[in-house]
DNA sequence: ATCCCTGCAAAGACTTTGCAACGAT
DNA sequence: ATCGTTGCAAAGTCTTTGCAGGGAT
């Protein structure tokens, strides 16, 4: 994964630069979604002079090659978090933060039926995010 | 519905003024999700001193007494809409905003319990919003 | 008359835009 | 050398806080 996103990032034409590596990095290596501001912080580690517009904007480029996410976090902010390939949804512990991700499409096939037959909508898109405990938590909390 | 809200700020012991009649006003006529600029201007036409922080205090109360409920705007902004009471979700209309509720728990319990298995979190709440088509919007765009 | 509520002004948080210098290619 | 990228500063948006006057009870 470490050489995926700049192999993406080649491909599509961008460059790689010393700002945009210290971001990935911080990416990879967090199990929880990070503000923007988070992500600065962490960043500066990495790259002395990183600046917040250019995390925004690499968040803006790296969400447009589906390799971040942006997620609700339960406080009310959102974060990002690095994103695997396909449609997935995300699962956060209101404890530690943790993220992690699941596969949700099948189950909700049933869900989506039955709201188009009540509604009449026709469904082309959904939010759909879990909040909980994870395994470490319970292990730790009982 | 027009007498139940203000029946409720009494019972719980806050003052029925002009400013919430007009915001409460606004979003029982509204079929989409407002933002708080939006009722602010709405607003404005049934009272016309009304300032936006009082549009922010008042959606916190209501909000807390679970009348209104915030949702996430296909826009990005979240608007406020009136809530059913009980466990509901919201599906919006990606053409002309409009939104209607669901019910959805029942459906969601065998997912829930999947990703429970494969992720190892307890699930504790959920965040779910449709997006989509109207009925109507269905018939004009033929 | 009491005290909750209001709206202005100001502050704070988050995000975007303009621009000149920098640096990857 | 070119031109995409960066970071500062400033502006814009959304939301919250402080406070004195006003209004519901």
């Amino acid at each position: 994964m470490i050489r995926e996103w700049e192999q993406q990032l080649y491909n599509n034409g961008y460059r790689i630069t010393a700002s945009r590596c210290a971001i990935m990095e911080v990416l990879r290596e967090a199990q929880e979604p990070l503000s923007a501001q988070e992500l600065l912080a962490r960043g500066r580690q990495h790259h002395r002079t990183l600046g917040i517009v250019t995390v925004y904007r690499t968040l803006d480029l790296l969400s447009e090659l589906g390799l971040v996410r942006r997620v609700h976090r339960s406080d009310g902010c959102h974060g990002y978090l690095s994103a695997s390939p396909g449609h997935h949804h995300a699962i956060l512990c209101l404890h530690c933060g943790r993220a992690s991700e699941f596969q949700g499409q099948d189950d909700l096939i049933e869900l989506l039926g039955r709201v188009r037959r009540e509604t009449g909508f026709e469904i082309d898109d959904h939010l759909l995010q879990l909040y909980g405990t994870c395994s470490e938590c319970r292990a730790h909390d009982v």
